[in-house]
DNA sequence: GTTATTTGTTAGATCAATCTAACTTTATAA
DNA sequence: TTATAAAGTTAGATTGATCTAACAAATAAC
């Protein structure tokens, strides 16, 4: 393994890649709130490990072993995150800090036990999906809720940000996974959805949040 | 707070504030083993942090400061360990090591619920005294099992040593918190004891065992 | 009460993680 | 296509945690 710093600078770059395929130093350094040159050097440490490939001013690649390394880091955050909701009563805006720090423990013994009592869970509290021991996830067919149709009818699934003020707002509308919402208007002009679901019959969800609700269609 | 290697010297210094009294940099030094200069240097540290006080070629002295920050990072350590056996299924020989790591997570309110979900208790699985949120413990009354008269009964409360080895060595004879043991004979030779306690009905204990088992005289 | 041993201190080096300042390369815009 | 801006690199400094080597003080042995 490498340090904690290390691991959240990996984790930070399977994000990004995920998201965007090449990784620049810069967006890794301002992800990570650190300066470019700072970035820049652990950049070179991670080549070491073999987890990315370094060439000078080139974009940065995410190796298959960093991907391993990284999916397994993430195993430990997202499994901590379901243990402190599922079996210690946290509340899902509440439980990113402190895994934060625990995925960092090096014990496979304490996450598989984790793992186990939670009944080999494949998702997190914010439905990401969690890497299994090979780091494996399941692949759900979601899409963003901004895309769908009037007249849809979709299952909240996950979400594509998971910021505390987000979790907030969502608790604020009796928003959580699993609920069945019902597309009923749908404004061209600022993309804003007017949704229905359980007692809300008509909650207007503007653009930025629908793009952050990743949702499953019924079929 | 200070940092993970900072709370360890603490600890450090605090569990030998409590045998010993008066530390050494050399103490400090072995149980960490790191080399002389460097706990001297971290001394220094320390002491800018008002942990403890520190002169010149002085042994040194930890402050009611340094105990209170000593004995929160104690709490997590022990209300983690009380967790992992209690909630999670481990056994008392394998949580020390995991407990050692998270005991740096930075959450009162991971604790608490620990604390909370385990109905407060005020024993961790070796049998130490889990501080409340003020710092304070329990005392028992307790003696080494070493120190029992022939005939005597007494209930087997803590260890004073919770070393993995000694730790598989007890359960190889099925000892555990709570066992009522009854001193059936003492070698004045090399201070031996012999036990009978459950289906057992003669166990001998070397010297070196009965020092480690704290027991509590039945009344 | 000297001498020898142990213990403690200082100095100086190294490595990880960070920064700012200066410079270079690549990308963008005129 | 050249000028400007953005991104990336290098150099050099800082801080925390560690080490070894050299020296000083305190303690123990004789
Ligand atoms: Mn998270
Ligand atoms: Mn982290
Ligand atoms: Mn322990
Ligand atoms: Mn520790």
């Amino acid at each position: 393994m490498g340090s904690q710093t290390e691991e959240n600078y990996l984790k930070a770059l399977y994000k990004l890649s995920d998201e965007e395929g090449k990784i620049s130093v810069s967006e890794l350094s301002s992800t990570l709130n650190v300066s470019i040159p700072t970035a820049n050097s652990m950049v070179k440490k991670m080549d070491a490990h073999g987890w990315l490939r370094y060439e000078k001013y080139r974009p940065l690649t995410i190796t298959p072993k960093g991907k391993q390394v990284a999916s397994m880091i993430i195993r430990k955050h997202r499994l901590t995150e379901m243990f402190l909701v599922e079996q210690m009563g946290f509340s899902w805006e509440s439980v990113h800090e402190i895994a934060e720090q625990v995925e960092h423990v090096n014990s496979e013994a304490f996450f598989d036990r984790m793992d186990e009592i939670l009944g080999f869970p494949k998702f997190d509290p914010h439905g990401s999906p969690i890497p299994d021991k090979n780091g494996k996830t399941e692949q759900l067919d979601l899409i963003k809720l901004s895309e769908c149709k009037m007249g849809e009818i979709v299952t909240l699934s996950a979400l594509s940000n998971s910021d505390k003020n987000f979790l907030e707002y969502l608790n604020s509308r009796s928003l959580s996974l699993g609920v069945q919402l019902k597309v009923i208007a749908k404004e061209a002009f600022d993309g804003s959805i007017t949704v229905s679901y359980s007692n809300h019959d008509k909650e207007v969800l503007s653009k930025k949040v629908c793009d952050s609700l990743m949702v499953e269609k019924l079929r």
